[in-house]
DNA sequence: TTTTAAATGTGATAAATATCACCAAATAGC
DNA sequence: GCTATTTGGTGATATTTATCACATTTAAAA
């Protein structure tokens, strides 16, 4: 289990009643890398805090595709499992763990408990649902004005800043989260390439600009 | 000025306090039709509650381009002008009245304040952030996985849904809204006509489908 | 009524992206 | 080392969307 100081670390600013009310009531998990954790149209029964690793938040398309949106890091919780008012919500996004990762399941009966109970449980559901609102914000500007080249550009460069400039992604899974095909990734990492913005490797390649 | 009884009709769930606070501290402006009501880039002073009337929310591209999100109606807020924490926030959105419009103008300096004194004032931020986010939802998964075909019906339903189903737009309005062409707007236009959707009249055309 | 401006229609063409059909290279498993 | 599978490369072609160039229609203004 995990002791009050490491959540202390990983959660800084919470009054020290909910430190051990999450002490008392979440449940610590542990994911491998590539699990999905939340399925669009799933039941929501817990708020999920990532403790360790890396979230990818996904939203699907009817015909299955899986549209990549944002990261979720140590410290950040899944919004829309952050639910009060009703039960039986359903989820409106996928996600998924990029690594081995360690997180916080909160039985939603504790969400509304706790908003009333804690202050800064308050200001961390409102800043959490801020700061995921912004991410989304940032996402739309993307598909909604720029052309593919410059999409997959802010792609390599959040995945980047995420990971490192050693990027370990093939072709097809960059394709898969943009929502386009493995010719076009391979042709504009040809480009990429050519204009020494990366160095490709089988597997992987290195983002050495910027 | 609003009275609390008209105040309560539009917000209801308050606290007493809270209408009371709204009442004392808040400014009811108004604003004609087309007006901008935010800037991207734009320092907030104040919160935005939606009185009477109708606001667009847009994106804003760096070209100028404008991507239509979502509509506020009476009762809801502007998501982004709900600042807490820190001051000289900057907008991340375009806001324009759609039609005339009434508006309460709250300083940010309550934000903080009415957080810590009114339950009821937590609850409309958070449940404020998280219909907004589901809005942003629904913008990503049709930009994401749709053609220009399934985007312009989704857009005219929402369109229908607000207004009714006679649709007052001219085709260059609707090609600005979906950051598209007026060209693709009318040949798409001209499709759902022969295909029995819509009735076309001059600066607008009826609905007259499901 | 006449003029003017705005809104719409439409063909031609260009550009971006998607899809298909392969091939080649790398590597994982035997 | 040999084989099978995954990964990446690339031409050809189709589809979708954007852009250009006008014509036509309608309503507003003079």
């Amino acid at each position: 289990m995990l002791s009050k100081e490491a959540l202390k670390k990983i959660f800084p600013d919470w009054e020290e009643g909910l430190y051990d009310a999450i002490l008392n009531e979440a449940e610590l998990k542990e994911a491998k890398a590539g699990t999905t954790l939340l399925k669009m149209g799933q039941n929501i029964k817990s708020a999920m805090l990532v403790v360790e690793g890396t979230v990818k938040l996904y939203q699907e398309g009817e015909d299955g595709g899986e549209f990549f949106m944002y990261h979720l890091n140590p410290g950040e919780a899944c919004a829309v499992t952050l639910v009060c008012n009703y039960h039986h919500e359903q989820s409106q996004v996928l996600a998924k763990a990029v690594t081995d990762i360690q997180y916080l399941a909160i039985p939603i009966e504790f969400m509304e408990k706790w908003l009333n109970e804690f202050k800064s449980w308050h200001y961390f559901v409102i800043k959490t649902y801020r700061s995921r609102y912004e991410e989304l914000l940032k996402t739309i500007n993307e598909t909604a004005f720029k052309n593919m080249d410059e999409r997959l550009e802010f792609y390599i460069k959040k995945h980047v800043k995420q990971f490192g400039p050693s990027v370990n992604l093939t072709h097809q899974e960059i394709a898969n989260d943009l929502n386009t095909s493995r010719e076009v990734v391979s042709r504009l990492l040809k480009k990429m390439e050519n204009n020494g913005w990366i160095i490709m490797n089988r597997n992987s390649f290195d983002w050495i600009r910027n």
